[in-house]
DNA sequence: TGAGATGTTGAGAACTCGCTGAGATGTTGA
DNA sequence: TCAACATCTCAGCGAGTTCTCAACATCTCA
C-alpha cells in the first residue's frame, strides 16, 4: 500500500492500523513525491488525498494514468460534492472516500478493489514483448511458437512474470510457486529455471531470464500495461 | 443501459462513461418517465437512483416488478443504511451502490449482473465447430451425427464446453458437474472424460477434448485473443 | 591469482498423473 | 425378478514430472 495525505496524524494513524491488517505500507505527505513513489509500479493499491500540496491528488491520478501505471487508486477527499466525484471517476480511480471515513470502511473498500484486481489479473493474458503467457489455456508462446511447459515451469514462469523488470529472490519464488511449506530446496528454482532457459532457447527467446547474482532472477520488459 | 438519476451532471457522466465501455445507453431524469422507459422491458439492465423528482426509486422498481419485468436492476442511493440495502434487495433489485460510487465498481456490478442474466438462459444452443450442444434437449451431434450420452457425460461436457477455449480445472469440473459435496473422488472426472473421448472418437470428432496435463482439460476453440 | 561463494547442469531415483479394464453397487422399467 | 444401463471406485501401467545430488563452471574479492 501507498498512502498519500498531508497530515501526519492521518498517515500515521493509517499506516497503524493498515500494518494491523496485514499489509505493508509506504507514505508519502506530497503530491510530487507520492507521484514518484506510485510510478514505480510496485504498489497493490494506492490511498491518495485529493488535498495535496504541490500537485493535487486529480492531478497525481491523471499522470498515473497517462504513464501508463494500472495500480488501483482509492481517493480520499474531504469534499463531498458530485462535481468532484465525477472528476475523479473519469481520470480512472477505483474508489472513493469521503472524509471523515471509518477505518472499517477504508479496509472493506481496498479488500474489494484487490480482490478485483486480483480476479483480472488471473485470467489476463501476460505480453512481454514477444513472450506471450495466457493462464486462461495455461500456454505459453514467443513469437506466435508454442511452448510446453509442464505445470512447475509454467507457475515458475508466471511468477516471474508477474512481477516483470524486477527482479524477485529465489526465496521469495520458493514462496510464490511452492507454497510456504517449503517442499523444496533452494537449487529447485536454479533448475527449474534451468529447464525454463533450455525451452526458450530452443525457439529463439535467448536471454529472456537474467540471473541476478547473489539474489534471483528477472524476466525483461521495460514496458507494461 | 437504461440510467434514470436527476442530476444532469451524474446522468452526462455515466452516459459517457459507459458508453465508452461499449454499451447503448439511455437516460430519463424523474421518477415516471424512467419507470415509462424501463416497462418497455427492452433493456439489459437498469441503473436507478432513488432519490427522484415526481416518484421514487423504491416506487418505480416495485411497480415494474408487479408488472412483470424482469430486467436487472442496480439501485444507487446516497443513503447508506443498513435498512434501506435490504429494502431495496426485498423488492427485488440486482445489486446496490451507494454514492459516491467508483465508476469502475458500477461497471463491475454491471457486469455481473449482465453475466448472470446470460447464465440463466443456459438453454442456449452450444456450438464449437461441428460440435453442437443443446442443453434443452439433451442433445449432443458432431457434424450432423448424433451423439448417445447418459446425463453425467452430458453435465461434463456441457460444462467443458460453457468454458470452452480455457482449462477447465478437475477440482473446478468436480465442482461444476457433481456440486460442492464432493460426493465423488478426481478420478471420476478422469473417467467420464474417457467415456467422453470413446463417443466422441467414434463419429470421428477425434482431440476435441484435450489434457492439460497437471491441472484439467478443455474443450476446443481457437479464436478470441 | 586462487579460494570460497554462487550458479548451472546431467544423471537418476522417487513419485505423480492420467488412462484404462474390471467390477461392486445403485436405478429403472419391463 | 431380471436385464440393461449408469455411476463410481479401485488397482496397475506407462509416461511424464519433480527434485536431489554432485560435478563442474563462473564470479568476486582479498
Amino acid at each position: 500500500m501507498l498512502v498519500v495525505d498531508d497530515e501526519p496524524g492521518v498517515r500515521r494513524a493509517l499506516e497503524r492500523g493498515l500494518r494491523a491488517e496485514g499489509m505493508q505500507v509506504l507514505t508519502a505527505s506530497d503530491g510530487p513525491s507520492g507521484l514518484r513513489a506510485a510510478m514505480t509500479g510496485s504498489f497493490d493499491a494506492v490511498l491518495l488525498d485529493i488535498m495535496l500540496p504541490g500537485l493535487s491528488g486529480y492531478r497525481v491520478l491523471e499522470r498515473l494514468r497517462a504513464a501508463g501505471v494500472g495500480t488501483p487508486v482509492l481517493l480520499v477527499s474531504a469534499k463531498d460534492g458530485e462535481v468532484d466525484q465525477a472528476d475523479g471517476l473519469d481520470l480512472g480511480a477505483d474508489g472513493y472516500l469521503v472524509k471523515p471515513f471509518s477505518f472499517v470502511v477504508l479496509v472493506a473498500q481496498l479488500r474489494a478493489v484487490l480482490r478485483r484486481q486480483t480476479d483480472l489479473r488471473r485470467d489476463a493474458v501476460l505480453r512481454l514483448g514477444e513472450l506471450v503467457i495466457d493462464p486462461a489455456r495455461r500456454q505459453v508462446s514467443w513469437a506466435d511458437q508454442p511452448v510446453q511447459l509442464s505445470p512447475r515451469e509454467f507457475a515458475v514462469l508466471v511468477a516471474l512474470a508477474q512481477r516483470a523488470g524486477s527482479v524477485v529472490g529465489k526465496d521469495e519464488l520458493l514462496r510464490a510457486v511452492w507454497g510456504d511449506e517449503q517442499a523444496a530446496s533452494r537449487n529447485a528454482v536454479e533448475v527449474y529455471v534451468g529447464y525454463l532457459r533450455r525451452k526458450l532457447d530452443a525457439v529463439g527467446a535467448g536471454g529472456v531470464l537474467q540471473t541476478v547474482r547473489g539474489y534471483g532472477y528477472a524476466v525483461g520488459a521495460q514496458d507494461r500495461t
